[in-house]
DNA sequence: CGCCTTTGACCTGCGC
DNA sequence: GCGCAGGTCAAAGGCG
């Protein structure tokens, strides 16, 4: 016959109860009954009284194997309550009433008053009052969980649910915006460029992509200015403008010309002359020129004079800028003879303390490890604007999009603007997202968190790149949740696959981003990379002493 | 001597 | 056409 009652807690190998009206806890439970219960909450069960004798415990252990205890013969077995244990369960006491009375707004009589404690005898009636009380106490906690893990599933339901419907929409988004593309007749233009493109890639021959249409919308202007009289005697379609505009490049060269005879001391080419001048390598120049028109800007807050990016640069001149007290500097990539790569430093005119490096062009040569990561993110950032073959509405790519999947971090992170003289994408590390943090990984062993404030190692400025290019899918997706259905967050596995629909469907965007990971990847083990570095000089930055505005 | 920065001049694109 | 601003060149000088 039962005689009382006992509680099993989910987490713990302790069990509360009270028998014959006296509290008794302090029971490990088997393994057996402990595996078995932990797959409830909180377990209850009848408890017998049982003697000392052999039968009764071994019909005791019957009912424990069954859930039942006999918190009797086990407080015969040994001393249940020891000081340590009278501790723990004051101080849980203590606290479970005070929740409790903050949950149901009533009273609760612990029993464990230290003015019924302190004297030594326990009244029955207090004991009675103390059990009720406790049993009356994990109860209202019974179901205060429940409620709680009802409404979690209800929410994980729902977010499921919303989180599939819009991948749903996505993909179907995509198909259609794909079909779209495919069915859509060629304008002139667009025949003109094919025709073009197609002429060019036949000298070429060399499989180096062309650079799509789309681009040449983003930045007006520049197909014009950068085509070179040779392209235009290909084009089928030439009109009056193009042919002034070829007049007026002639003109222009013919200038030049007295100037840039003198072959250059260092094997530097202008991008922005060479085509003109270098009729037999049309394709590249003209490449590398729109090539060049997609620009990396990096904020960092850094006292050096510049980023320690991993690559060798020269300074090649200094201009002060409207609207900025500070002088902008121009720098090209001397790692390489002939390397199109520049780029711009100046401090931000609001806050001088934060450094804005802006990269134009890819490398044309191996890099150190030390630059991979800078050159990788940039040259794919470079890559993905000039290709911008995203799918959006317009047909043209969708720079929030870009931004929020390639880009690192949020859209507060990484901008692009289409609108500037060119397309730029802004990485902003002045602001510290601390992703790790936010979901805990464990953080690379280079990895220095938080984003220290002054990066002036390419180590640590490739790292910030990195980790924030590697939760970049991350971010999208949380952004995506966050916008779509405005709930808590709920933890994204790595590069979703919402961000996986995206990157599929686009083989420019996973030629990007690959080749960034992978050279991420690849430059983090300096065994892959041996040249350049034949002096063991990966890390040097000649401009240090010449800072603008230093 | 080679490589670098500095700096004034020049080039170029763009808006008016 | 002109002026402005951004970008580039190249001579001059510094530095190791």
């Amino acid at each position: 016959m039962d005689k009382g009652w006992g509680l099993t807690l989910e987490n713990s190998d302790h069990r509360v109860g009270f028998f014959e009206n006296k509290p008794v806890f302090g029971f490990n439970l088997s393994p057996r009954l402990n595996t078995r219960n932990r797959d409830h909450l909180i377990n209850m069960f009848p408890v017998n009284s049982n003697g000392g004798n052999k039968e009764e415990q071994q019909a005791s252990e019957r009912r424990v194997v069954l859930g039942e205890v006999d918190f009797f013969s086990e407080k015969k077995k040994r001393p249940i309550i020891n000081e340590e244990e009278e501790e723990v369960n004051a101080f849980v006491k203590k606290e479970q009433s005070r929740e409790f009375n903050l949950n149901t707004g009533l009273q609760l009589v612990t029993g464990s008053d230290e003015s019924t404690v302190d004297d030594g005898i326990s009244s029955d009636a207090a004991e009675d009052k103390r059990a009720k009380n406790e049993l009356a106490l994990l109860q209202v906690e019974l179901e205060r969980m429940n409620a709680e893990n009802q409404r979690l599933r209800g929410m994980l339901t729902q977010v499921n649910n919303n989180y599939t419907a819009l991948q749903m929409h996505l993909a179907t988004l995509m198909q259609q915006q794909q079909q779209q593309n495919n069915s859509r007749p060629a304008d002139s233009t667009q025949q003109h460029e094919i025709v073009e493109r197609k002429s060019e890639e036949k000298k070429q021959g060399n499989g180096v992509p062309i650079v799509p249409r789309q681009f040449m919308d983003l930045a007006p202007g520049v197909e014009q200015t950068n085509s070179s009289s040779e392209e235009r005697t290909i084009s089928e379609s030439p009109n009056n403008n193009n042919n002034n505009n070829n007049m007026m490049e002639l003109s222009r060269n013919k200038r030049r010309i007295g100037r840039e005879e003198t072959p250059e001391s260092e094997g530097w080419v202008p991008t922005n002359k060479a085509p003109k001048l270098s009729p037999s390598k049309p394709i590249d120049q003209s490449n590398e020129s729109t090539m060049r028109k997609a620009r990396v800007s990096v904020r960092a807050r850094s006292e050096a004079p510049m980023i320690a990016d991993g690559c060798q640069w020269r300074k090649y001149g200094q201009k002060m800028a409207k609207g900025n007290p500070c002088p902008r500097a121009y720098y090209r990539c001397t790692m390489a003879v002939g390397c199109p790569v520049r780029k711009q430093v100046q401090r931000c005119a609001e806050d001088r303390t934060i450094l804005i490096t802006s990269y134009e062009g890819t490398h044309n040569h191996p890099l150190p490890p030390a630059a991979m990561a800078m050159a990788s993110t940039t040259s794919a950032a470079a890559n993905m604007l000039l290709s911008g073959s995203m799918p959006s509405a317009d047909g043209l790519m969708n720079p929030n999009f870009l931004a929020r999947t390639m880009l690192p971090c949020s859209s507060n992170m990484a901008t692009i603007s289409a609108s500037a003289p060119f397309p730029t994408v802004t990485l902003d590390l002045t602001q510290n997202p601390n992703p790790l943090q936010q979901f805990q990984r464990p953080p690379p062993p280079q990895f220095q968190v938080p984003l220290p404030p002054q990066i002036q190692t390419p180590q640590a400025f490739g790292q910030a790149l990195y980790n924030q290019s590697k939760f970049s899918g991350l971010q999208m997706s949380q952004d995506f949740n966050e916008a779509s259905q405005s709930q808590p967050h709920q933890p994204q596995p790595l590069f979703s696959d919402t961000l996986s629909a995206a990157i599929t469907a686009d083989p420019n965007f996973t030629a990007a981003l690959a080749a960034a990971i992978s050279s991420i990847i690849g430059g983090s083990h300096p065994n892959n990379n041996n040249n350049n570095n034949k002096n063991g000089n990966v890390n040097t930055s000649n401009s240090n002493n010449s800072f603008p505005g230093n």
